[in-house]
DNA sequence: GGCGAACGGGG
DNA sequence: GTGTACGTTCGCC
């Protein structure tokens, strides 16, 4: 199979690459066969797009002009890449050169200063008229590398460390133990009971690093606490913090406008676990909960509070341990499954791989493989549109139906957007090597090979892997290319006008099938974009329901198919995208934010489940049954205080909240001011509203003393009103309006659920 | 109460 | 719908 879009990709088992602003560059790599560490050493010349030489006239004949690539003693050096051809100006039309990177931009910089009149240095990046990359983004378009070729994710050397400390800053607390393993046996632990102990194990750690030398180092939040912690005490303590293989071997950081600034380290890739689970739709993003959630926690795992860890260290040490070694053990199982398609997207796309976590799909991935093309076919890289267009119009967005609807059926257009791209061929209008459409065309293809391979049950489960990732590795890619049509100015190859043909032909389609689902007799329920739900009135039986859909697919034009998405006994239609589905081995899948409220009362979300469940059962009785039942458990105090309460979070330390107290009280910090607690950052707080007191912190879990008719009207305000699109209005006020049984009341047994069609002038979002 | 800023995550 | 995201809570008036 082709791959034009990428590089020509020689070196096998790149692990790593640094490039100096010098112009040297290692290169690790690690033998696919063998498994054997080598580094290559080597120079570059540093590149940029230039629009114009209009920077670089005082360097006079020190820069030679030609349409061939610099030759190999040039200094500085511009290739006309367009020596006869009329252009945009504002095309970038000469590659520039010079001995090393650094040098080539000092000179650009100190030109631009004079001949545009600043005062201060410029940064390149800022300097309008150049496309500028990072140095190991340099190095590897211009030799046409990538990361990983050949590599399976568990062939590099893969280390996990993480610290317990004293404290969450290096200024006020210390390091006690390090937990260390790797994906080659090692799996230990460095301790320091005593302060004294500390520099000993911290150049302990940087030893074992060396000996074991990783290609990879691995933790959650490793860029935000591990990394800054230890090079922190570190200094502190005097000790050259050499974790790298090259040069000094000190970690640095790199800005790159995140909150949370990106550690590197020369010869070892830094990844961190939470930037890949930060990408993902997962309710909490802490170590412990995403190992939960994908069932890779053990089953005897120790579970401490951070601010119980020093205290518990010093009584139980043996806990501690075990708690630290499940910590780096979860995070080697997490790493596999969250890092697996940044590792997969290094070896298309010429960027190191640990930018990869954090890079955005469109401007960090796909754009700088259509650099490389442009680069490689030694073409100037065009124009970006200019002007502004009118906003763009998205996807069609319609609520159909409301209430509670059965047998329902989610029928979705497969990757729409790229199927559009590739069935109309749809690209930017300045994409003159239409490299943007072979890309999305085919990635598509290559995509479809790895799924069926990665579905294929004889190869081993590290090979199905490899082809799964390689398959979400470049959906991700395909997924972004509408996405960067669209993008406006920060898309140097953006396109409105192709973003706008994708959308209306999405529209277009979507309608076809909308209508066609509602010319065969189906109750359509919500559409969005490229999906719709529909209802088929009685139960036909998925066979039935998935050659509905194949009928209508056979409908659509050629390259685009409709496929069945799901199924459901019924469905709560609350708004568009909010939404209860009752699956038919029972589960409930709840949708948008109108279920998922803020309020987090074990009480109230454990009512909400069961009455859902019952509702979509369509049984109005057990609803009004769950209801009493909560309400009564309420006033006669059968629930705890910790059933009703809720956990926060301190923002403020006593003495900062003593000094705006008298002003404006906080709620929850005055709770815990009146219970004298000595409350620092960070702390969590159970709090619960106590009968005739407010807002209370939680002293007895196992009492019983809380407000009853706040958690009353709560559990009406908060959660009963989710119910209210499923009954008629006045069995909703009788059921939940807390009026009690009166003379005119409808026997519950009469009541229905019911649902109503949704006219398009009220629910067409804007 | 309204609105912009800051947070998450880590011990 | 780009650039790390994006919904929730905090903190200030």
């Amino acid at each position: 199979m082709s791959l034009p879009p990428a590089g020509h990709a020689t070196l096998p088992g790149i692990v790593s690459v640094h490039a100096g602003a010098d112009g040297t560059v290692n290169v690790w790599r690690r033998d696919p066969q063998t498994a054997a560490s080598q580094v290559q050493s080597t120079r570059q010349r540093g590149w940029v797009y230039a629009r114009n030489l209009s920077d670089l006239s005082h360097l006079s004949d020190q820069l030679t002009v030609t349409a061939e690539p610099a030759p190999a003693h040039a200094t500085y050096h511009a290739q006309d890449l367009a020596p006869d051809g009329r252009l945009d100006e504002r095309a970038y039309r000469y590659l520039l050169s010079g001995p090393s990177p650094r040098q080539l931009e000092t000179e650009i910089q100190r030109g631009a200063m004079s001949a545009r009149g600043l005062s201060a240095r410029p940064s390149l990046g800022d300097l309008s008229g150049y496309i500028r990359l990072g140095y190991v983004e340099q190095y590897l378009i211009s030799t046409g590398q990538t990361y990983h070729q050949g590599l399976t994710f568990d062939q590099p050397v893969r280390l996990q460390f993480d610290l317990e400390t004293t404290s969450l800053s290096p200024d006020e607390g210390r390091i006690f133990l390090i937990a260390v393993r790797d994906n080659r046996g090692l799996e230990t632990l460095l301790e320091a009971r005593q302060a004294a102990q500390e520099g000993e194990m911290i150049e302990a750690f940087l030893d074992l690093v060396q000996e074991r030398d990783p290609d990879v180092i691995e933790n959650h939040f490793i860029h935000g606490f591990d990394l800054p912690f230890i090079t922190a005490r570190a200094r502190k303590l005097g000790i050259p913090f050499r974790l790298g293989r090259a040069g000094d071997g000190v970690p640095w950081t790199v800005e790159d406008g995140s909150r949370t600034p990106l550690w590197a380290c020369p010869g070892r890739e830094i990844l961190d676990t939470l930037d890949a689970v930060r990408r993902l739709p997962l309710p909490s993003a802490g170590l412990k909960a995403v190992a939960r959630h994908y069932g890779i926690a053990p089953d005897n795992r120790v579970y401490l509070e951070g601010a119980e860890i020093v205290n518990t260290y010093r009584d139980n040490p043996k806990a501690v341990r075990k708690y630290a070694l499940q910590d780096v053990q979860e995070v080697d199982e997490l790493a596999r499954i969250v890092l697996a398609p940044s590792f997969a997207l290094a070896r298309l796309t010429p960027r190191p791989y640990h930018k990869l976590t954090r890079a955005g799909p469109a401007k960090g991935v796909l754009e700088p493989m259509l650099i490389r093309a442009y680069y490689e076919a030694g073409r100037p890289f065009p124009a970006s549109e200019k002007g502004q267009h009118d906003p763009h119009k998205g996807g069609h967005v319609q609520l159909h139906a409301e209430g509670v609807l059965s047998h329902v059926v989610k029928a979705d257009v497969a990757s729409m957007y790229p199927s559009i791209i590739r069935a109309e061929a749809i690209g930017p209008r300045q994409d003159e090597l239409g490299i943007f459409n072979r890309i999305v065309s085919d990635l598509t293809t290559q995509r479809l090979e790895h799924k069926r391979q990665a579905r294929i049950a004889a190869l081993p489960e590290a090979e199905r892997r490899e082809h799964h990732a390689m398959q979400d590795a470049m959906k991700l890619i395909v997924n972004a290319a509408y996405g960067y049509l669209g993008a406006g100015r920060l898309a140097r190859m953006g396109d409105r006008g192709a973003a706008d043909q994708v959308t209306a032909r999405g529209r277009e389609l979507l309608q076809r099938v909308t209508a066609a689902l509602e010319a065969r007799g189906v109750q359509l329920i919500e559409s969005d974009t490229d999906g719709v739900y529909f209802s088929t009135g009685t139960e036909i039986g998925e066979p039935a329901e998935r050659a509905l859909i194949a009928e209508v697919s056979a409908t659509l034009p050629e390259g685009i198919t409709l496929e069945f998405d799901g199924r459901a006994q019924a469905m709560l239609s609350h708004q568009i995208k909010n939404y209860v589905l009752l699956r038919y081995d029972g589960t409930l899948d709840v949708s948008g934010a109108s279920f998922e409220s803020s309020r987090s009362e074990r009480y109230g979300t454990t009512f909400l489940r069961t009455a859902l469940l019952a509702l979509l059962q369509e049984d109005v009785a057990g609803v009004q049954a769950v209801f009493q039942d909560v309400m009564d458990q309420l006033s006669t105090r059968a629930y705890t205080n910790a059933d009703v309460g809720t956990r926060v979070r301190i923002g403020k330390t006593r003495e900062a909240y003593a000094q705006t107290r008298e002003k404006r009280k906080e709620a929850h910090l005055e709770a815990a001011w009146q219970a004298g607690l000595p409350f620092k950052v960070g702390d969590r707080l159970d709090l619960y509203v106590r009968e005739g007191q407010g807002l209370t912190v939680m002293t007895d879990p196992d009492g019983h003393d809380y407000d009853v008719k706040h958690y009353q009207a709560a559990l009406v305000q908060s959660y009963a009103t989710r119910l209210r699109k499923a009954l008629d209005p006045a069995d909703w006020d009788q059921l939940f309006g807390g009026r009690g049984a009166g003379l005119f009341d409808r026997p519950v047994q009469e009541m229905q659920v019911r649902w109503r069609p949704v006219a398009e002038q009220e629910s067409v979002e804007a």
